[in-house]
DNA sequence: CTGAAAGCGCTAACAA
DNA sequence: TTGTTAGCGCTTTCAG
């Protein structure tokens, strides 16, 4: 085929009786067009259905309106609110989401990162760190602005939009530690931001004599089920556990059930915290102590310091600092 | 700047020694190159880092390796593993996913398709039916292999891998039937294809004398609070509701609660059914009778449905219908 | 096995 | 306000 995609610019051109370049300028800057031409333009754009072809635009302007999103798996429900946020506030502001999982093996992550790359996004968000230090340099050495959501690591690759795991882990302990719960345990799903909440939650907790902390792990992504595995474990080594730390909300739903399947009263003999604040988090029996992470903002702001950046007109700082809060519901 | 994006196949080729043309296929067709030029070429690119410019490759030739995926929403948890499973296995096939999210506005449908379509992409796939006829009109005027995915209408507007919701509701009916529950409600979200199970259910279930359907509706993604507010509605003009049919496993799940709250007893006193038999179906108590939706496999089969056409062979029909399974557990 | 020329479709830069 | 020229980075095509 001699035109493999349809229309073109010229065509639209010859068939209005002007130039290519006077489509492209009524297409992308209309207020530079006379109105008259304009309107024949647009006509002609209409009745061919013509869509002018990204890629090329993209090549020659070096503005591809496309931001990739780098994350473990779509699977886990702790990231599908940012995922959806960022994806929806992206389009919004024309530009595009591609997507790239890395969960399924860390020693492709640079093949996937290349992938990306190759596409000369005009960002790349990267949801919890790139693991490999040959990954980081890649992206570096790429030259696209980068986003790290959902962390808060002290040496960030360009910008930065998350919270403290470390800070979550303290709070959470704090909490247990104010209510007078000192044999508990921790849940916890076996990815590294997971390990670093229940590593600080540990340490506080251990400041206060006495106070004991057992921890299981799940596989990643966390699920109902390894919530209630989880708990029978941890109650198989410490029958008298007070509270138990969950590192996802999925995973606290799953201890909640088998609390209620072996008969134990919620937060009279066992008290349970989540987290994500996920939407049934709330309407659970009975409703679930949480940390709520704002998936819906960081998704929101990770689009716009990609955008901000590429249309030079910042509005963020480079580093956002979303927090979190610890919504204390009836399970605690 | 010069070179907005880095090294280019030509400043390659200077360093390696040779012309543009054999950095191309060293890179794509590496059997054409001779080993000891081959090798020279890999070893400058991998010092220097190169990656090529993909909108340049595509436009070229006319293979952007790239697929967009058209859906109602990321946050539905029931599309979830099918998206995951499209963008895992385009990913294996050397293809990336872009992401459109028609859930908001319909009436923007034609815009988001405007949008992907401007972008080339060797395929579309949609899941659930595109709803306008324009939006239709446009798929098909672009050219673009299309995939429609989670439904099997019978006007196609091309390939297609889905089943028949009109078939669940049947079978739903007749499982009821079968275990003499007549007086029974739905609980479903009021998105198109849930509206088809639920008539076709309607209508079977009135086929036996002294049945009946109640219907309540609660909005789109579907919800565990939905679920908890469906059947307390239900409970209010039915109180003897003997079975309850509900349009995704998390309104099932809210079901359930509910029904526990309330002091009802699963399933003797209240039979549930749920859809989609996510993860946590098995692992509720009572474990929930569902309607097995192979989404992974949805997902796949897209994938390979788009790259098959693409690269010219087939290795499906157009249609594939993956069917369901009606899962019995203890719900029912 | 390797290279030179040409052009995919668009828009930046300049000119009229 | 509109048009002309050139070239973004790659690969197709044809020639050696």
């Amino acid at each position: 085929m001699k035109k493999p995609y349809g229309f073109t610019v010229h065509d639209i051109a010859r068939l209005a009786g002007v130039s290519a370049m006077t489509i492209s300028r009524a297409i992308n800057n209309p207020e530079k067009v006379s109105p008259d031409t304009l309107a024949r333009v647009l006509e002609v754009i209409k009745t061919t259905g013509f869509v002018p072809n990204g890629m090329a635009r993209g090549l020659r302007s070096s503005h591809a309106k496309l931001v990739a999103a780098l994350l473990p798996s779509l699977m886990s429900v702790v990231f599908q609110e940012t995922v959806q946020s960022l994806s929806h506030r992206l389009q919004q502001l024309g530009y595009q989401l591609m997507i790239g999982q890395s969960g399924y093996d860390a020693s492709q992550e640079s093949a996937l990162l290349d992938a990306l790359i190759q596409r000369r996004p005009d960002g790349i968000i990267s949801i919890g760190r790139i693991r490999t230090a040959e990954g980081r340099q890649r992206l570096i050495a790429s030259g696209i602005p980068v986003v790290e959501a959902w962390d808060l690591p002290s040496t960030p690759l360009d910008m930065l939009v998350g919270f403290s795991h470390e800070q979550i882990g303290k709070e959470v302990a704090e909490f247990f530690l104010a209510k007078g719960y000192l044999d508990v345990g921790v849940i916890s799903a076996s990815d590294d931001r997971a390990r670093r909440r229940e590593h600080e939650f540990k340490i506080t907790m251990e400041t206060r004599r006495g106070a004991t902390v057992h921890v299981v792990l799940g596989p990643a992504p966390s699920t109902l089920q390894g919530g209630r595995t989880g708990l029978q474990e941890l109650l198989k080594s410490r029958p008298k556990l007070r509270a138990v730390f969950c590192s996802s909300d999925s995973i606290a739903m799953g201890a909640l059930l088998e609390a209620s399947v072996l008969g134990l009263k919620v937060p009279e003999d066992l008290a349970v915290v989540g987290l994500g604040d996920q939407e049934f988090a709330a309407n659970l029996n009975p409703p679930l102590t949480t940390v709520r992470i704002d998936g819906t903002r960081i998704g929101r702001i990770a689009a716009e310091l990609i955008v901000g950046r590429t249309e030079g007109k910042a509005s963020h700082g480079n580093i956002v600092d979303v927090g979190f809060a610890l919504i204390e519901r009836q399970s605690t």
